[in-house]
DNA sequence: ATATTTGCAAAAGGTTTGCAAGACG
DNA sequence: CGTCTTGCAAACCTTTTGCAAATAT
């Protein structure tokens, strides 16, 4: 079923249904927390057999590509990924503690477009949007 | 005088007062829009004789840490600054096409902060906001 | 059958580091 | 003078690339 989705979301991208595109979605999509390439590519070796961290790569950035994973920005300028699978417009709360990414159905940013445009005369594209914090859990954690 | 406001925000820092750093600061305090570790490596170095690209890294990176810069986000994951003298709460609307960079008064956020709060229980610490598109020029030019 | 995908090894390229020499206060 | 800065060369490390072999459709 999950496996079924995954490929079903490989064809429409017109990208073949390689054991190694599953396994990558499958390990997103186990998650609740972003992962680098190389923490991706450890976890689906052993169930692989063998990949190649420029595999890991290749499919991650073809899925971030397609926008069915997204990128999380961090200080230390790595790539993170996470599986979102919600494809209304929002953005993500990502705790700084334990990587949870949870979303954020509210933006507030088409006022902001609109004062801008009207403001400036510019014209909004795109926005990075990202809150980092600690996840209530880690919070508890922390407070402890 | 901006010589010596630089120099006094230097010694505030506690940082000692050099030819490199003032160049480095004059260099983005002369533009409107970010620019990468290179580029202001390339600016500074025919006004210093020379100037090591290391020495505009530890630079840089000493005035971003003091928040004196802002570091910009790019998909290329190369490191972006910009002299920000704003130092009231604001974010960025940045030009996808000249790189000119607009301080935004309004941020929205604190609602959002609120409402993550009341939801999950986590706490809010930082959030990263940037809005790309066009300024009213490189829109005007677009068009045309 | 054929276009796509993968492995491997190697390169790329921005950024950082180590240490000795030099400059600021 | 002592401490902070800088230059230089070399290392780092994540990510990308080239190309031949393997695989999906």
């Amino acid at each position: 079923m999950e496996q079924e989705q995954d490929a079903a979301i490989l064809r429409r991208l017109r990208l073949k249904v390689t054991p190694r595109r599953l396994e990558v979605m499958h390990c997103l999509g186990g998650e609740r927390a972003y992962l680098s390439a190389d923490e991706v590519w450890n976890r689906v070796k052993p169930r692989l057999g063998s990949i190649g961290l420029p595999t890991v790569y290749r499919i991650l950035d073809e899925l971030a590509e397609a926008q069915v994973i997204t990128r999380i920005f961090r200080a230390d300028r790595k790539q993170y990924y996470f599986l979102c699978t919600n494809r209304e417009h929002h953005h993500h709360f990502v705790c700084d503690s334990c990587r949870r990414v949870e979303d954020m159905e509210l933006c507030g940013l088409d006022g902001m477009t609109r004062e801008i445009a009207r403001r400036s005369g510019g014209r909004v594209l795109s926005h990075i949007l990202q809150v980092n914090g600690l996840c209530a859990e880690c919070s508890r954690k922390n407070r402890e």
